[in-house]
DNA sequence: AATGAATGAGGGTTCATTCAT
DNA sequence: CATGAATGAACCCTCATTCAT
């Protein structure tokens, strides 16, 4: 039994102290100095782990991003719902959100900061997680609806948005806040919550909150 | 007839190119330097006009924030329609959003770097807008429905993420993308746009879109 | 009758309060936005009244030491006890010192920041200011004493070091204090102060304290 | 063998180093460039060294401070005749000025420079310092003479203000400098100095000039 | 696998000074 | 007489990064 932490858990422990820093202060203020102080490595010691702080910002949004994409894969299975699916999206998306607050502060904030490569390997990821929510809003969005473009970002707006004001004390859990934003989104806050709606089949929906099962 | 630029008109032009840096390369990396070549103006000219970076970025924000609640101000009549009133806060909001793009990307982006008074100062106005925001909310929504703090922050998120994602010659303009909003946030994506909505007296709505105006 | 100062009064305003911010934190950490704060003269006014920030010293160094060179001949009348000369001396020396506490903690502290003609200037008072000291000292010592230099700095130092400690509640006034480095320099700390001293005829000591006149 | 300096020796280098400058241009207007290139170490390289320009001052005051009482400890043995002690005392501050001419310039110059902890810790030292003065004029003192805060400053006061006038080839040594002020502080510039004194007993003054020595 | 020591580039800011008005 | 506006030079300091060990 060989309790030292190997190569990856150490740096893991380096990219979630990271994603700490840069959440609080920016990638920008935020110094590999301080990232030293956090993890207790030495400054150069660092340099064996990333290859310089902009890559140190890839791999925090690179993990990230991989990360939330493969819980997506593995809590969407089939189904002919999309409303469900949307859901599920969003409760997936912030679970994750909330449960990796500073990473993803990080990934919502410091979207713009990558250069090259680094840029081009997160927007691609981005990109294909951006797709599975068009692509389920493409099923539900009405004739005459709004835009795709905007109803999907709109959507992330809403979503992305909330580590600039969420308390955990006030404001629900992440599953609430799924219900809460998917209910908005799909059918307005002029609509009370309990309403019933049309009769949809469930999705996949298992553990999802009853209202989105029709009785 | 003195045709030289007074000292507000100067500043004003110095916050203008300022609020463009920093939009494009955050307030972080951004120099004063850059400033210095984009205004013209010596870098130790500069500091004439603003005690530091840090006032420089609170007279862009709060100026911003100045401009924002007057034009609310004025183009929030009187009227006893709570929808109209969201929809014309929302349209305000957006019509300067888009207008002046690269500050609210700064008002949006740059909203934790400043510190002591000044953020104070900022918060204060901050406040007082969501307040307004939140106050029509509160008219709007139904028992049972969705938390106010929950709903006005996720139409504050609809909106703001806006400078993530807009494309003037994609997305609309800023009253056809008030438009789609105020539908998503009332009446929910699954809600044709042009459905027959339940009878709504016109509040104050001269110049809204057509649809807003119950036939 | 014209009440608005003149430009030698106003001028002596700026050196006086001048010397104040000099004394307080130092010829070079002062600066002449500080000076123009104190005077309530705008940064560019000043310049009407010294071309540089080191004719400004200047002026202040050259008015004190003319001041008290004045005072000096003023004081010091004919008479043929040099150690009454001493004291008169030594109590002229602190008497304007303690009265000018600002500007001569200028003279003594920054007398190595004037250069080329500004530095002449004050020096050749200065020497012409110290050979007084020497020139009474050269007749009092005896042979086989202490060196004229020595003694002659001892003094200097003696009085000048003041401004590092003097406090007008602990520490007597001008003339006391003269008394006690006249009596210092002379007899030393191991004679009584109240001591009989070898018979001297009054030197034109009206005014100093009795002890310097022999019964 | 290895001959590279230590750490500890490359920053008593810079301490030294510095402390030439800081005699030589003053705090202020020396730059940390300067001492770049005096000790041609990089700019930054010397923030390895000190966190600031104010703790290389710090650090030069309170090393030199801390030698000048060790020093003085290791040279006061006991026994019972203050004047001796004086005469100790006198020697030890001399011998140590003259041999470290700038840093002791430094501390004198520079008193005032520091702030916060670092003023606090040099304070704490002096104070410590000036004590050992004060405690042995104490016994000194004759009823009725001088006030021992005056008596003790003057004596600072004749000693420190060295750097303003001392030149090696005209002022003797540190010895005779001594033997000079221990004596115009005693016994006065009036006394010969080869005049017998009151019998004493010497007080460990081992090799002190023969004149301290009763015959 | 890790670090102490060092550096070049660049950052925000201050300052004495000027000059048209 | 006096000032508002402006500037070039310099200053202290921080940073990401490197390299010998």
């Amino acid at each position: 039994m060989d309790s030292r932490p190997s190569y990856d858990e150490k740096l893991l422990g380096i990219l979630r102290a990271s994603a700490g820093i840069f959440a609080e202060k920016g990638y920008h203020r935020a110094s590999i100095r301080d990232i030293s102080a956090a993890t207790g490595i030495s400054l150069s010691g660092l340099y064996y782990y990333f290859r310089s702080k902009e890559e140190l910002l890839f791999l925090i949004q690179d993990h990230c991003f991989g990360t939330l994409l493969q819980r997506l894969e593995e809590g969407l299975p089939g189904g002919d719902d999309p409303a469900a699916h949307l859901h599920l999206f969003i409760r997936n998306h912030l679970r994750f959100f909330l449960a990796n607050r500073e990473e993803m502060k990080v990934l919502s904030h410091e979207s713009e900061v990558l250069t090259g490569e680094y840029r081009a390997g997160v927007a691609a990821k981005k990109r294909r997680y951006t797709e599975r929510a068009s692509d389920i809003l493409a099923e539900l969005l009405p004739r005459g609806g709004v835009e795709l473009r905007t109803a999907t970002f709109s959507l992330f707006g809403m979503m992305n948005w909330i580590y600039t004001w969420y308390r955990p004390d006030r404001d629900g859990n992440a599953d609430e806040l799924a219900e809460s934003m998917t209910h908005i989104f799909l059918r307005g806050c002029l609509t009370p919550m309990g309403a019933k709606r049309d009769a949809a089949p469930d999705g996949g929906l298992e553990g999802a909150p009853s209202i989105w099962r029709t009785g």
